[in-house]
DNA sequence: TATTGGCAGTCAGGCTTGAGGAGTGCCAAC
DNA sequence: GTTGGCACTCCTCAAGCCTGACTGCCAATA
């Protein structure tokens, strides 16, 4: 059984070693904490955190550190979130507050948490795969080529060009638009791809050709962009805290340039009691990342659809600061965005 | 003045420095290469690069390693573009061919040259500032809310929406839309901005505060995206490369990250025979990067405007590849992009 | 005049050694 | 349960030494 004091001690081992960087020993923390005991009680605490596998010493006659599963229980039960400086908050403000469209949001979002983090930033684009379409717009731009514009109720545009077969019909192709937007106007995507797939049916074959080229390419689009998208800031971030990856972090950029890998993780890992998800170290070991922490938390846009926004960095992190301002963006992405 | 043979001794330096990352010496040279001269004979002529500056010992007694300036000899003279091989060529065809849209493309030209290299690529989107309007959408989505899309012929597609002061008449608004594509459409970015400044002007008093909503989103679409946009695979392989860098790579990384310095870089340098630009090493110190090269060319769109791709890698690098690559993939780009 | 072989001098890098220091584990005493 | 003390372990750093690689110069040669 783990006392009380010797959970304390495992408090101040993750503070000190997140701060220093160095082994930890028992004599440095009665010199730095209050404990009100000697350096030799502090080793027989210790020495049991290290039975239950919560700090390890690197060699012998060294300092100790602390193992994954002792970062996992500082999150879960040790570390109380530190409350952002006005300065913090201010900056999200007013930086957050001057952008304009989605795309904007999200790349001032990465740029501002890696920023206040001092890490690499992650956030996640609102899932188009739960979310409903807005509007759809058909746009004859010369006499055969057709835009064809889909609107997500998540804020997402996405655009493609088709060059039809033969000359569009402007009356026939503005009829077709409103006949769409109320077909599947407000529908969830999976939806609204069914209805797609047999649309063309109900038109005589001389039209069928065109509208088959259309819904084709909205159907396109849905499908192509099911697929989730993550913009990324603050890779320097990585180097600077090199001396914290045992190897190189060669493996690590490679994982953060393939966004499938971290979506997969963003999506995977629960959110706790803060509603900011941890995942240590180890837990990450399949993609790559063994040796790195996400943190992530979720916001919310207009439709409803939720998506992530996090940081990831050396397992050597300070928590506390990290998980409050993933939190903070987070929230504020979500009254930023949802109140559309 | 320097002989033929000792530019080919500079020749073969660089060639076997950047395969060997170690300083190469006289006797290596005539190992591995038949001069037909003996080992003293090099070292005369080595003797003779390092007056003009060509090259340079690190320290007294090793072998010797090109200065920026011997590169920049090597570029200009030396170096012939190593054709690409047919599985290159496979590769740029399969995989960019494959792509739909703007960013489609964009997206794969990085990923697939930064694969080609090894090193980091950039693309430059096609300038908003030289291209025209192709055409404005307005659309309805709800009584107040408006969507506005802008396309420029360079395939850029921008849009914004708008919360109107009042319900929107929608006939009048499909009316507007028609007025300002035969006002806009086809007009340089400057002359469609000049336009869209006094356009309200022309509408009477109910209607001109639409007008102005309308024309304002546009302006600001105009206006913000000026600004050029840039982007960005493969910095993992700067990693890689680390100890190419006699520093760290954290100000490198930092200068790729802060967009406007690559863009000023990639417009300010001029395109030699070859149609690659290349800038070696300290000729980009202002912008912190002292001890890398950036190669690149150009690409034209439909509409005739020019944007860049290019490659930014350590000084010590393989140019003759990199530059057949940068060129390859530069032109394949023009041919996808200029026959739309 | 261009080239060559030889030789002395120089320096980086790797290896070994030894001293110093930090920290533990254990034990006997409180 | 807590404490002080002591022996032991192992890292770190600096110093010293050796080896190998390369140059620069010179006198001889074609």
């Amino acid at each position: 059984m783990i006392s009380e004091r010797s959970l304390e001690v495992l408090r101040v081992i993750v503070q000190d070693y997140v701060a220093s960087r160095e082994p930890v020993g028992s004599k440095s923390i009665v010199e730095r904490h209050s404990f009100g005991v000697s350096a030799a009680t502090i080793r027989n605490d210790m020495a049991s955190l290290e039975d239950e596998e919560l700090i390890v010493a690197p060699h012998t006659s060294s300092g100790r550190v602390p193992t994954d599963k002792g970062y996992r229980v500082f999150v879960d039960q040790l570390a109380d979130l530190r409350p952002l400086s006005a300065a913090q908050r201010h900056a999200i403000e007013t930086f957050l507050g001057a952008s304009v469209d989605l795309d904007d949001v999200l790349a001032r979002t990465v740029r501002l948490l890696s920023q206040l983090t001092n890490h690499v930033a992650l956030v996640q684009y609102p899932s188009l795969a739960k979310s409903r379409v807005r509007h759809v717009e058909l746009v004859p731009l010369t006499a055969r080529r057709i835009m064809v514009v889909f609107i997500s109720d998540s804020g997402r545009v996405e655009q493609s060009l088709i060059d039809s077969h033969a000359d569009v019909d402007t009356a026939f192709l503005a009829d077709l638009r409103s006949q769409l937007n109320s077909a599947i106007g407000g529908l969830g995507l999976a939806d609204a791809a069914a209805t797609l797939a047999v649309y063309p049916q109900k038109f005589a074959p001389e039209r069928a050709l065109l509208v088959t080229e259309v819904t084709t390419s909205l159907l396109e689009q849905i499908a192509a962009n099911r697929q989730e998208k993550l913009v990324m800031a603050g890779a320097a971030n990585l180097v600077r805290t090199e001396d914290d990856f045992h190897g190189s972090i060669f493996p690590v950029l490679e994982a953060i340039e393939e966004q499938v890998t971290l979506l997969k993780l963003f999506t995977e890992v629960e959110v706790d009691r803060n509603g900011v998800a941890v995942s240590i170290g180890r837990e990450n070991a399949e993609f790559g990342l063994g040796e790195t922490s996400v943190l992530s938390s979720g916001y919310t846009t207009a439709g409803g659809t939720v998506a992530r926004v996090g940081v990831l960095g050396p397992t050597r992190m300070d928590y506390s600061n990290n998980m409050a301002a993933v939190r903070a963006v987070a929230r504020y992405l979500t009254r930023l965005l949802g109140e559309d």
